[in-house]
DNA sequence: ATTATCTATAGATCTATAGATAATGC
DNA sequence: ATTATCTATAGATCTATAGATAATGC
């Protein structure tokens, strides 16, 4: 029974951290999750007494700590050399659903109370911002990369893998395995040829269409191009 | 008159754009917007009868217009070198509010009509993807850099700036201005030495803080860090 | 007559609470 | 007795519509 419970509310968990992280906190209803669990929306209390926020907040802090734990062991498996620490992490990513961090950590955070506000950013921070950081810092150490703010390049790795889920449903996009490779390597090696040599690009050989937008449909984008 | 209605018009535009831009389509109520225009918010019907979906979609596309004129004034102004013409475009969405572009076109987009998603994604798409995109397309032509996706380039761009707002609250992050240029010396320099030097960076100099959260208050982050 | 607002309200949700019910464990 | 659900519903919104009102333009 014990064990029933655990499975029940890790099912309710794994309901609501897909359709909140696919469409937003404010958009989701208590409903939206009963009933793609087959139940009704006042059973939901029974497993979270303080409601849409409390099952809101179990689910974003269940999330950080897999992600946590997924990065600290991407990192600690290529020690010693960023890149192969960072496809780590880009290859944990790509085996997670999107995140929409930080549309999460924006307008998601703002619809809950003060405290549980600041609460889930400590938490966001500790499991992936800092360990990230912190490869950085050591990276630099090693006079591997020159020093650049940590908190900044953190930041823009996190931010571009997350950035690589959103993009991946389009036609005719590189694979994403491509696509985090050539992100890395534009980080690390830079767009500009070095030595006097092109760096290859996975992503190159991949035909770009001829005017892809998001589907290939009539364009009717833009008209007053002044 | 004429000019009465386009003013106060313009103005519900104005505050609609900063609180959806701010907290999302779902997370907004029309009288949330009403209250800040002093306005009830069956008034709103008069200037987009269409309600809630027409306001947001005109809200959208004249916003999409608008970042348009700035990304393509931006890149004529840098011609012939990518790196200023990236700069020009950091500028100019410095200059701007936040619009937490993903967040909007991924989450916000699912709210609205089939139809009007599409219309959404392919204005987003014109107004600033693919001026984007052009550029470097043209500045790997002229052998300026190495071949990739433009598609991923112009995305992680894309992204990157728009990444930079969020953070832009933090304290202790170094100015805006100076991650901008850093975000794009990592794109073209990257963050390895280059003929064995390491190409300095203007965000190295801002302090790093010991344990920089979003706000320096205890640590919660992570306990069970296995 | 037109413009730009307002009041009032119908109808549809949404969150949360109270209490019933059926199944299981002691 | 406990667990996990259900039904029913109160109370609070939210969107949208109908029609009134005051100010301005012809």
């Amino acid at each position: 029974m014990e064990q029933e419970v655990r499975d029940s509310t890790q099912r309710v968990l794994d309901v609501a951290e897909r359709l909140f992280m696919d469409r937003g906190y404010s958009a989701i209803t208590l409903r939206d999750i009963a009933d793609e669990l087959g139940m009704k929306q006042a059973s939901l209390y029974y497993h979270f007494p303080g409601g849409k926020e409390q099952l809101f907040l179990a689910m974003a802090e269940r999330m950080f700590d897999r992600h946590h734990q997924g990065v600290v062991d991407a990192l600690a498996g290529g020690e010693e050399d960023l890149r192969a620490q960072l496809r780590g992490v880009a290859e944990w990513f790509a085996s997670q659903r999107p995140m929409k961090f930080m549309g999460m950590m924006h307008a998601d955070v703002a619809a809950l109370s003060e405290e549980h506000k600041e609460q889930l950013a400590q938490k966001a921070h500790g499991a992936m911002f800092r360990p990230l950081r912190e490869a950085f810092v050591a990276a630099e150490g090693r006079g591997e990369i020159r020093a650049m703010h940590p908190d900044l390049l953190a930041g823009c790795f996190l931010w571009l893998m997350d950035g690589l889920s959103y993009g991946e449903t389009r036609t005719g996009a590189p694979p994403r395995a491509a696509m985090a490779e050539d992100v890395i390597s534009m980080m690390l090696d830079g767009l500009l040829p070095r030595d006097g040599v092109f760096v290859p690009a996975m992503s190159a050989m991949w035909p770009v269409a001829a005017d892809a937008g998001l589907v290939d449909s009539g364009r009717n984008g833009q008209g007053r191009s002044s």
